[in-house]
DNA sequence: TTCGGTGCAAATAATTTGCAGTGGT
DNA sequence: ACCACTGCAAATTATTTGCACCGAA
């Protein structure tokens, strides 16, 4: 059902390639600081934040500041391979949206975690609604907001917070 | 299809109603402020800014401030009579968020006008996602973004923002 | 060599908070 | 009367901008 993820993505050197080309067609240059940006984000492709953005640039050159990543990552918006998103409270947090991909979101209002899903009967039904109203539609947005096992209380359950901390370290 | 919303709408008194019984149970105040707001917000029921509601609010008492505006706005949002919403760049957005009622949103990216649907099958598609995740499905958000049938270009083609215009006249 | 890019710091915008006085209960 | 609430202004936070210097084309 959403295995498409894993196989279908875009890899590193296309989403690159694509930012590189949109930035020579507007006659903009191409440097380390938004290359390495770039990467980070791509390698990131989930939700990030710019703050998160700009610890892992600093990684590899603690000299880049907050504005080139503000700066690059409204590049990368322009160009449609990055989006803004804001979530409940917290800060913008941007992800990747390479056009072959799409995905929606099942967020735990306790632990705070983002899973992705994807769902073919939905995309339909909302193309049928569109339709039915006389529009064609361009995009969308669907984000599922409830509580993960852990947070029902189900003893031993699986929490994504967790299942992500694992993968991470 | 969504002429529900002209029908089956909780009414004002019902909506300040919950609104008190909220803030008795937290031994919290009711005052002329709260309620001005509260009603001006409820009254809009659709999308409203702060600072719309804030110049709403002061058209009846010039007094009220900023802050008086958001620390209602989160008491609102605290009791499940309005939720926060934001779209794209603009300012951030609140809308009444009736226990009974919940619709999903169909915005004309051309126009920027906002429709309000509402489909069961893909409610229920939903519910399947999360328990499929093991979660438990507490709320969500739906927005399709596309053209509306003037901004696709069909001649004498409908678009929402005329529409309200008449409407509201 | 030429502009656009970068980093920093200052500016803006949105939201929150501290506080002295006001007002529900 | 008590303690929460309000309005204001100051504080915080998120994001943008101005500018002198740097570096890709």
């Amino acid at each position: 059902m959403h295995d498409r993820r894993h196989s279908g993505l875009p890899d590193l050197e296309s989403l690159m390639g694509q930012f590189h080309a949109y930035l020579s067609k507007k006659q903009l240059k191409s440097t380390r600081q938004r290359d390495l940006i770039a990467q980070k984000f791509f390698a990131a492709h989930g939700h990030i934040s710019i703050e998160e953005l700009l610890n892992l640039s600093r990684a590899e050159n603690p000299r880049i500041g907050y504005a080139t990543v503000y700066r690059t990552l409204k590049l990368l918006a322009e160009c449609g391979l990055a989006a803004q998103r804001r979530f409940g409270d917290g800060q913008t947090m941007y992800e990747t949206a390479g056009d072959t991909e799409h995905h929606d979101h099942l967020i735990c209002i306790e632990c705070q975690h983002v899973l992705e899903f994807q769902n073919d009967d939905i995309e339909h039904e909302q193309e049928r609604v569109a339709r039915s109203f006389g529009f064609s539609l361009v995009r969308h947005r669907l984000e599922l907001y409830g509580l993960c096992p852990r947070a029902r209380g189900i003893k031993g359950g699986w929490c994504p917070n967790e299942e992500q901390r694992k993968l991470s370290d």
